[in-house]
DNA sequence: GTCTATAATCAGATAGAC
DNA sequence: GTCTATCTGATTATAGAC
């Protein structure tokens, strides 16, 4: 636990390192795995400051998955509208979609990794599913399929509602970094390897989208 | 709560009954999400049973988790085992990994689907996999694995691993059963459609491959 | 803003009667 | 096997001093 807290975090206002400390434990844990004690000690502030900071449980919960939902979500707009106005290929709007993320991941801020880890959580729980993606990213995953659609127009709807399915679980299990790829291969491969990920998936994808749509 | 106790429930014994209520909610709302008391009053039994049965919490969960695995491990194998005696094609490899849980999905038994449900929990923890995915399922993917050698002899093992991964993630999607690709399609697909979300699978992962891995 | 102290609740686990 | 009762400890949340 205490390597997650990296030395310049004491630098950082408390009500930050509030925020990144219970992202970590978030992602980790899950949403009941963790305590407000455990996310206090953490951030090396006072447990009453949480609760200061930010009410309840739940509600500091959602300030976690807020913070960076909105700069991911416009994000992935600004790419994806940037596409659409022009002709483009499968691949490019694949890549407009994940590039946000694989940004995200690759910076030196390790609160983004833990951010994008939340986020599978979340994407892949039944309960939190239902109350928190609708707030930031179903709008974008409308958009993409809107891309979708244009590149396959024949294809019907069902069918490409289906193959982002597929794609949006290959990308929720990247983002979750579980290492089992890491035990499996027998360390061949990385779960941290954003780079190899990313790059594999937008080929993998592209192929899959067209022997399904076209 | 009381919709997941089915009225014949009522005729199965205590010690089923107890499992087959910790495995819904378990998969629902994840190990720390759960009490012992909610388990015992949706199996309708008392509140020490479930002690007396399993002992502690985890062993319950573990008991659980181990319930099914063994016979969906099994499955797998003959299956997998079956298809390497022979040349086969990649779609065959595929279907031959998918069908026990394309079976388990489909049965009448609500208790499967909320397994699989489980299992994607336990496949998308990065906690839990670690603990738990190693005792039954890895040996089942190495030897997936080593079919798909088998079928792209000339492939980097890299590329085949990152490709059982995202097919990993999207199967684990589907096992979630998380309404997502209700919500985003209005309703035209569903999250409980597993004769669709198989049917197009395998088509969708066997081009995915042949592009990355040929 | 920060911390101490505490209230109120609820958790897991078990002892012991039947 | 089953249930009642209870112990022990932890948890959220907050009131109030500084």
């Amino acid at each position: 636990m205490t390597e997650l807290a990296t030395q310049n975090n004491k630098e950082i206002n408390k009500k930050e390192r509030i925020l990144d400390s219970a992202e970590a434990l978030f992602a980790q844990h899950g949403y009941d795995g963790v305590t407000i004690r455990q996310i206090a000690k953490l951030a090396e502030v006072d447990v009453a400051l949480a609760n200061y900071h930010f009410g309840k449980k739940l509600d500091l919960f959602h300030a976690v998955f807020d913070r960076r939902a909105q700069q991911l979500s416009d994000q992935r707009h600004k790419l994806l509208a940037a596409q659409q106005s022009s002709m483009q290929t499968l691949e490019q709007v694949i890549e407009a979609f994940l590039m946000p993320l694989k940004m995200a991941q690759q910076t030196e801020d390790p609160g983004w990794r833990n951010y994008l880890a939340l986020l599978a959580y979340v994407m892949t729980s039944p309960v939190w599913n239902k109350i928190m993606m609708s707030k930031f990213f179903d709008k974008r995953v409308v958009e993409f399929i809107a891309a979708l659609k244009d590149i396959f127009p024949n294809a019907s709807e069902d069918k490409i509602h289906w193959c982002y399915h597929y794609m949006s679980g290959a990308l929720a299990l990247t983002l979750a970094q579980t290492g089992r790829i890491d035990r499996i291969s027998n360390g061949k491969c990385q779960s941290t390897d954003f780079d190899t990920a990313y790059e594999l998936m937008v080929p993998f994808m592209a192929a899959a989208f067209r022997k399904v749509c076209d």
